[in-house]
DNA sequence: GGACAAATAGACAGACTTGTCTATCTATTC
DNA sequence: GAATAGATAGACAAGTCTGTCTATTTGTCC
């Protein structure tokens, strides 16, 4: 079972990360919690680097799966997909998303935070969830018939980042109600042509 | 001049946390950055955690006042106000904010993000910043007639991290543009009464 | 000039960091 | 049953971390 050491390395270290930080757990924690030894990990991931890509790649993948499923399960309308986002933040923040359950912010949010540099490969890969959460956005827009899909993603996508934000500083869980009857406004503004 | 070296190893420590964060700057890094021995630090302050914490007050205290300043310099109308306040986001996001200038996400988003713990003084400070921008964007709506100041200034927290954290991450300095667009649509449909 | 407070350089402790290495063990496959 | 690949525990290197300590120098006020 080759993969399922690697799997269970790469779940262990996302918990990990996402409850105290990247820099803040180090490798021993992670072998330790896994019941690895080192060689194991670092047989399978070159650096500590490589091995923070690896959980936010798969947190992107397991994310974003729960959250589309989520969405397009609740109903078909593609205008109220757009508002239904904000629901499913909503259930995020109170501890019922994917694995690992506690609301700890934003993985991406936070990997930036912690690796400024934009050429960081951790950096990078927030960047890319946050386009790929965007573009999943302007997906509804352009299905819901919008002018300016684009426009509309854009706006999402601040309103998505913000409540998650003030959600984790603030510890106000209701912040995806707030984005919702704003976004509710925008979309009564901009109807679809 | 006891308090000076203490003035200038907080404004050391805050350039450093700010471009590199709170646990890649060593204690070490911002004595020898400073020019000042390790047992001036130690005797200002008690551990690192203090100086974090002081750095962050020091932060907050700037942050707004230069931000209150800007927006209250462009325009005397309440409402206007409330829309140049993403105005001064966008100079703040192309380095033209204050001291220290190289944008590198909000401060206190960073310091929420590698300190998970509310408890933790750091992240109670974040707390704490928001708040307060938010009770000043309240004041903004009151002083505009606005029905329900309170929603406003909840609309507008989300709009500004939002904005803060897609510029941060997504390195798109005119998220202050699209937060503003946004908030002006909003501005409109929820007339003051 | 003498006294007192503050700052200095630098050693030091003890714990922690990532990453390497070895020598042993286990499981699968031929 | 023998060979091969993967996992194991644990020592180890070389460096970092925070925080303490000492012994010396500097600056200011009387």
């Amino acid at each position: 079972m080759p993969a399922g050491k690697r799997d269970h390395l790469i779940d262990t270290a996302l918990r990990l990360f996402a409850a105290e930080g990247f820099h803040a757990v180090g490798i021993d924690r992670v072998i330790a919690e896994a019941g690895v030894a080192k060689m194991t990990l670092y047989n399978h991931f070159r650096t500590k680097d490589e091995l923070i890509v690896a959980a936010l790649e798969r947190r992107a993948e397991r994310f974003l799966a729960w959250f589309t499923h989520r969405v397009e399960a609740a109903t078909e309308d593609p205008r109220q997909r757009l508002l239904t986002v904000f629901d499913v933040l909503a259930e995020w923040y109170r501890g019922r998303g994917p694995e690992p359950r506690r609301f700890t912010g934003c993985a991406f949010q936070n990997a930036a935070a912690e690796f400024h540099d934009p050429a960081h490969p951790a950096h990078a890969a927030a960047n890319a969830m946050k386009r790929g959460t965007r573009g999943y956005v302007r997906g509804l827009a352009e299905a819901a018939g919008f002018d300016d899909p684009g426009a509309v993603a854009a706006w999402w996508l601040v309103l998505i980042e913000g409540a998650t934000a003030v959600a984790h500083q603030l510890g106000e869980r209701d912040a995806a109600l707030t984005a919702k009857a704003a976004a509710a406004t925008l979309l009564d503004a901009q109807a679809p042509s």
